[in-house]
DNA sequence: TACATATTAGTACCAGGTTCTAAATTTTGA
DNA sequence: TCAAAATTTAGAACCTGGTACTAATATGTA
């Protein structure tokens, strides 16, 4: 077997079980364990206990930066009561392995963290949505979600929120939004349970 | 210091850092080397490299059910073209960690799920919604979303699909989809790039 | 004081490597 | 066809971050 081969057959074998030991890829590809070594050399693979170590920190982070997750999107631009902005790249954790294009709960959820949070109240709830998928949306495009308040019922009560999501020039996403603002003590009544929390 | 508290240190050290080595452990509890030991030993603390094998693992067992999480909630049943079921368990990492209710892009991911699965067609993309959060939903609570499909625009162009989420008796979710399908040739055309692919 | 508990020290050993030198084998070019 | 180049294999020394085990030395405490 050609070298190229055998090395493209260990990027797979330990692309689809990165636990696998220089050991076992010997008994696999047929070839000394130094072999092994030199060619994960060459393709830059780190040994076991550095990618179990590399996924570890990958997953701890992760877990870490959970919470600042809860909105999807970093808000660049917020005047409550009136309009947002917000950016989100969409990455490979946000498509479909299969073709590359983006959930579409990842790019409503841009739109419904954009549309609660542009809400000046203690708190919001999304109650109802009205939305469209003008065009799909790729791996790496990044989406500019801008949010407009229509209309304010008192300080409490319905509040409308109109999102267009761009990419580039290019409108990909739109979004009307029925959101409840109320304070802590509606919290557990009717109307303030009719809604989705963020 | 007693023996207890610093357990408890140590205990509260690998807490918040599952990477610290025993050497570290001992310039912060100035202790020597094999008290450290002695102590994970007793508290079953399994070494440095061991824990990040278990957290490795255990990540690479999230991102291994990623593929099947494409479709959230499981399908129990389907009738093509005309109904479906499916049913999703709201765990941790469904809900927002504040207040344990279920964060939105979820819920309305199950019922776009299956929206687009109880079409028949080689192509299914979600064009537009119009949803509505009834009631939050909280952590543990089993939702089963009912789809209906209302009307077929022939073997290509739009279908209506209504869903409804309960949990228990009691409704939680509702939303109607206006779902493309279509075959692969038209994929790259205009009517199907407004959508979202599922 | 004697006994128990806790702590420290030290050695041998392990997995799963890296790094380095060197030999053997295979491939390739002229 | 034959030598140079590339590839593969072998082996030894060393590394980290430990485990396992024995033994000595505090430190209480009854």
């Amino acid at each position: 077997m050609p070298k190229k081969k055998r090395q493209q057959q260990l990027l797979q074998i330990i692309e689809d079980n990165p636990f696998v030991t220089d050991r076992e890829l010997t008994r696999q590809l047929k070839v000394s364990i130094q072999t092994i070594r030199l060619d994960r050399m060459e393709l830059g693979i780190p040994e076991l206990r550095e990618r179990m170590k590399q996924m570890a920190e990958h997953s701890y982070d992760q877990v870490r930066s959970l919470p600042v997750d809860e909105v999807i999107g970093d808000i660049v631009d917020l005047q409550l009561d009136k309009s947002g902005i917000s950016i989100f790249e969409i990455r490979e954790e946000h498509v479909f392995s299969r073709n590359g294009i983006a959930r579409g709960h990842y790019v409503f959820a841009q739109a419904n963290s954009l549309a609660v949070a542009v809400i000046d109240a203690e708190i919001a709830l999304t109650a109802s949505a009205d939305i469209r998928f003008v065009r799909m949306i790729r791996l790496g495009e990044k989406c500019i979600s801008k949010a407009y308040v229509r209309s304010l019922a008192g300080r409490r009560g319905k509040a409308e929120v109109d999102v267009f999501t761009y990419v580039g020039e290019e409108m990909v996403f739109q979004g009307h939004f029925v959101v409840y603002r109320s304070v802590s003590e509606e919290y557990s009544e009717g109307v303030s349970r009719s809604a989705d929390r963020h």
